[in-house]
DNA sequence: TCTATTCATCGTATATAGACGATAAACAAT
DNA sequence: ATTGTTTATCGTCTATATACGATGAATAGA
């Protein structure tokens, strides 16, 4: 998309799409889980439940940190990651939203 | 993504990252909100709504149609578009029974 | 200080997505 | 039949996403 399409769409739909963007990718989905069900959430763990290398999985871990889905610790050598809770919380509120208001819109179409 | 890579992950990871995937365009957004708010589906009302042309327009219908959110009949010159509601509450419940999965493994992680 | 470990980032290569003009296909109406 | 309208698809170009080896940065421990 170029830069000058950037702002074809209203902010709402904009922030849905990006906000699904996040999680359109299964190695995202997968990294979400292994922080959910952990309580050590060291990076290397993560790398080591999932079928990517190192780098990769950094990559995706920098997606969802800059989504706000999860909180990142660089402690030097060892980066501690977490599932960031409440915006997960406030990601699927704001989606179901989204499908509620969608859904309630139905008339006899077609 | 090389073919190679299509089984790396499990097929519910998949399954949801390709549902995500269907919504992370917000023209996608855009469509199905336009569909659903009208009794009227003809594509050309669609495209009008959209900053966007006729072919990319109906590039998005057909991906929308192939994840079954909204159900097409291509009647000669005119095609009427409709939103599948049960689909989209399918989907809708798919995706909240992931958050609510995921959520519920919340422990006193980091 | 030196080494080993861990992880982010860079560089690069490939794949997919997105956009649109042009064209084809399918009719409706004359 | 011919014309006009509507929409799907093709071809192509560009942008973004994905993947990974290599490197750099940061630190713990010897």
């Amino acid at each position: 998309m170029a830069k000058s399409q950037a702002d074809r769409f209203s902010k709402e739909h904009q922030l849905l799409a990006d906000l699904a963007k996040v999680l359109s990718h299964p190695a995202r989905i997968a990294i979400l889980e292994v922080l959910a069900s952990r309580n050590v959430c060291v990076c290397g763990e993560v790398v080591a439940e999932l079928p990517l290398s190192q780098a990769t999985v950094s990559q995706h871990l920098k997606v969802l940190l800059e989504a706000g889905l999860i909180t990142g610790e660089i402690e030097g050598p060892k980066s501690c990651y977490c599932v960031n809770w409440n915006r997960l919380a406030e990601v699927q509120s704001m989606l179901t939203k989204w499908f509620g208001d969608t859904i309630q819109l139905k008339l006899n179409c077609c």
